[in-house]
Formats: C-alpha cells, structure tokens, sequence
DNA sequence: TTAATTGTGTAATTATATTGACAGGTAGAT
DNA sequence: ATCTACCTGTCAATATAATTACACAATTAA
C-alpha cells in the first residue's frame, strides 16, 4: 500500500506506542479534532497541545513526512477526500463501518437510554443525593446484586477515596445481617438492583429501613421491588441489542454523582487524595505519572 | 448579524459583482473545492487560480478581513463547525437543571468522549477482536489495575456467560506468576490499564507477549506502556469535569464487544445460558424474573 | 487620442513559520 | 547511587509566507 493511502490519523496509531510524552499529548490533541485541529500553522498547533514546536516538527517526521508542511498536505488531502466522499458522511459513530455495524447500532441505543434517563431525573433529586453521600455524619454503605456487584464496587472505590467512614457490603448475603447491625439510624445505604431483581436485596432494603436507615437505590426503568423501602431512586434506561443489559448509564450517573459529591466537600476530600497518592507512591507498586 | 457568522463563501458571493476578473477567477477556484482550496499558502492558492499573491491579499481585505490568515482562520472554523456533528449538542439533557449543572455539563462531555473514541476506532480491529474473543480454542484471561479491576471484573462476569475457559486474574500481583504459568501459547489476555498505568501490568504484559500470549488492551487516550505488548489496542476518551477519570466510553466498548461475542457464538453461548439460569434458579438464591 | 482611473503583476520588505543546534532535565539501567 | 540515553524545551538560523510599494497595463471618459 503507497504510503499516502494511510491516513494521519492511522499513522498514530499505529505508532502510538513508540510516541513520548509530548508526542502523545500533541497526538491526542491533533485526534480530537481531527483534522481541521492540524491545519493551521505547526505554532498554533504546539501552543495548543502545549508543547514545543519542535516537538511537533519531530513527530511529524516520526510518523514518516518530510516535515510539518508534509504532513499537514497530507491532512488537506484526506479532507478533501472526506468532504467529496458523500458515502463517508452517512458514517455515523465509527468510522468505515455501515450504520447496522453493533458499534454504530449499540451507540444510539446508548445516547437514547441516557437521553431518556436524564429526562426522568430529577435535578433536585440528585442534588439531595449529593448531599446525603457529602455528609460524613453518617457512615455510607454499598451494597450490590449478582451482576450489580460490580457498580456497587466501583462506586465504593470513587467514593472511598473521598470520605471516610464507607463500606462496600460483600457479595455473600449470608454476611449481610451483620453489616446491618453496625448500620445506625440516619445511616446512608446505597443499594444496586437491576432486572432479575433479588429477594435477598429487598429484604436486606427492608430491614434497614426499619432501622432508620436511609436508602439510596440504583435500578432499571422498571424498578427493583426494593424501590418502596428507598428514599432516592435512580431508574436508568438498561435495554440495548444485546442479550444482557446495558450498565452504562447508570455508570454515568455514578459518576457524575462522584464527581458532585467531591465538588461538594473538596476541601476534605483533597487531603484526602493527597495522602492516597502519597501512600500510593510509597508503597511502589503504582507510578504516579507517565 | 456579527461578521463572523457570514460564511467566507457567502461573503463571495453576496460581494461578487464588486469583483475584478482576476478576483473573480480566484473566487471561483475558492468555491470550486470549498472550504480545502482555500487552506494552503496563499502562494498556492494564487497558483492555483493563475493570479499573483496580492491579488489573493487584496481580495482577502475586499472580503472585509484583516488580512489572507485572518480569512483562512475563518475558513477553518467554519469546517470545523461543519464536520462536528450537531446532532447532540446544545440539547439539554436534564430537564429543569441549568445547562451548566453538572448532569448536563457530564452529558456533554461523555458523548463527546464516546463521539471521538469511536471516530477513531477501527470497525475491522473490533471484529477481529471479537474474533479472538469468541473462539473457544484457546482460553481468556482478564487482569486490571487498581481503579480498572472494576472493568475487569465486569468484562470476566459476562464473557464467563458465555463460553468456558475464562479467567479473572486478581488484584494483587504478587500472585500473577502463577497465573502467567497456566497461559500457553495462542491464549489471550485481556488487560485494562487507565492512567496512573501500573509498572506491574507492564511487565506482566511482557512477560506474557514472551509466552506468545496475545493481548488486547484497554487504555486511555495517553495509552499505557504495557501498549507496546498488545496486539489490539482500544483507547477510550475518558476526561471529563471532575477529579477522576471516567469509565463510561470503556463501558461501552465492553459491552458492545460482549454482544458481538455473543452473536457470534449464539449456539454454544444459548444453552450456557440456559444452564446458568437453572443454577442461579436452584439455588434459591435469585429469581429468574420478576 | 489622451488623460485619468483602476487593475494587476513584479520585486522588495516585513512578518511568520519551520527547522537545527544545543543544553538541561528526567527516567531507566547498572 | 551514579551513569547513560533519550526527551524536550529554548534560542538561533533559515526558509517561507504575506504584505507593501511601485510600475506598467488595461480600461474608460473626455
């Protein structure tokens, strides 16, 4: 294949791997808006990815161009290719494939379910939530289902390291009475459950309430069984082409809450971040940049 | 109306009675390949139309710019505005929140992210994977990292509904030799590794490439070192407003890997199923349906 | 036909972009 | 801990692009 079948943006990644620090960034910078990011001049195209201008010179010359100039004719020309192709632009999410391709047809189901999830959500809502999980008067626990689990575990993560006093309740229900004796009243628990609800959850949700526990469920548009003992709700739209059922929004959800609650108490929740890197640091095991 | 809001074609046509013929045969040349032509050197673009360069300069200034770059930085602009898709911008998406409450802002920049992740993702390197992914001749191991265990234990849930021979690596690495010792030739490892890369994973990584283990990888945009071992590679955009990183776009992925695997091994992969379910319902443990 | 006006290119100048040389810094190796 | 190799930015040089000044050509009006 002649070299100027390949497009620019194949040759980097192709070559990801073999591009530095800086290579990576301006990489990243030229891709995301590709390609008209890459046509103005090699200065404006390094300020923007905050590096030299040598660097994209070099990178230029990495991805095997003459130059800068070379390269960014190249970027014309596939423009130019793209903008009279009328075929390319029923290309929908990814591109080179037909619109019945499983990324294009799980992407708009996806967009769709969140669209729709948002609209049923209520603002307010979520701002209490936020406020529930900020306030560390109380102690938070999370508790998942059989394929829930997993939300539930990656909400304990993100929220773990911002607050104390967080507890992620394990997957073997027959544990699950014990959990609830250390659970007091004003209590936060975070419940996941989502079609092919289970009884264990519900009669765990039930307990708690009578406890004065407050329960914050994440479940499917249908609703959880647990969904009378909650105080918060969260239904996220689930269905997409496939067998199983699709988590992603209600990941979305998570994080924008994480995202919230850490807004919310930065203050503490900075130290606290600090501490992790630092431990994280020391141990070794983990580099805290690349 | 502001000038900027004028298309630099628009400007052409709405002044073109004002032009002299030099000025007229470069316009044309300007219109013939709309907005491309205009994106070179004004040196080229005067070639191109056989007229010199001031006659470019001058036209620029006739048009009611600063200069020749001024122009070409609209021309710019206004590609870019053309080639990204409107489809989901400036909807709002929680009802009755501001736009720059944090639900909205969030769902702005997940779709972005999910927009330029599959931009750049190759539909062919997709279907091999699941290629690899669904052909049961060889087995699957899944490993991750601190903050992407949580991925890992997602992807091993549902590819272990699905075919036999599925492994999921724990957390802690000290036990990884052991597991690298049941991997043969030809087995694939599934390995997910976010910024904050991981030294571990690297060498695991390298370690099992040695075995001729075939990886695929799921990393940020940065891409983690462990890359230069992988034989396919998904970079999911995963910035969004907020300390962390998101994992909504690798979701994504996961899953619409998932369907694919499945529809492409629906024979074996049905009675599985079937099989599960009967477990799942003996056990006593969790309802079929509610 | 000739003078005035306007259009256009050439050449010189200026501004800007691109590349090359170097040196400080950083990560990985021993 | 020290060395080495390799990034990567600063600065200088070079090349290229853009503009200006100017002269000549073309067109139009007297």
């Amino acid at each position: 294949m002649p070299l100027h079948d390949i497009t620019v943006a194949q040759r980097i990644q192709d070559g990801f791997d073999l591009l530095t620090r800086a290579e990576r960034q301006l990489a990243n910078v030229i891709l995301e808006n590709y390609p008209v990011s890459g046509l103005g001049s090699i200065t404006a195209l390094a300020e923007n990815a905050d590096v030299s201008t040598p660097t994209v010179a070099r990178m230029a010359r990495k991805l095997g161009f003459g130059g800068f100039p070379e390269m960014q004719a190249q970027l014309r020309a596939e423009l130019e290719a793209t903008i009279s192709d009328p075929l390319t632009k029923h290309d929908k999410w990814a591109t080179g494939a037909p619109d019945t391709h499983i990324l294009n047809r799980f992407a708009d189901n996806v967009i769709d379910n969140l669209r729709n999830t948002l609209k049923h959500l209520s603002a307010t809502e979520f701002d209490e939530t936020v406020e529930m999980l900020a306030n560390t008067e109380h102690t938070v626990a999370v508790v998942g289902g059989r394929l829930s689990h997993t939300l539930a575990s990656y909400f304990f993560t993100h929220l773990q390291m911002m607050r104390d006093g967080v507890t992620l309740i394990e997957r073997n229900s027959s544990s699950w009475p014990h959990y609830l004796l250390s659970l007091k009243e004003g209590d936060v628990l975070v419940m996941f459950d989502m079609r092919r609800y289970e009884q264990d959850l519900m009669r765990f949700a039930e307990m708690a309430q009578a406890r004065g526990v407050r329960i914050i469920l994440f479940t499917d548009q249908w609703g959880s069984p647990a969904g009378k003992f909650a105080e918060k709700k969260f239904h996220s739209r689930i269905e997409v082409p496939s067998t199983w059922d699709s988590s992603v929004v209600t990941m979305f959800i998570l994080e924008a809450i994480i995202s919230a609650v850490q807004s919310q108490s930065w203050e503490q929740s900075k130290d606290r971040m600090e501490e992790l890197e630092d431990l994280f640091g020391k141990t070794g095991l983990f580099r805290k940049f690349v």
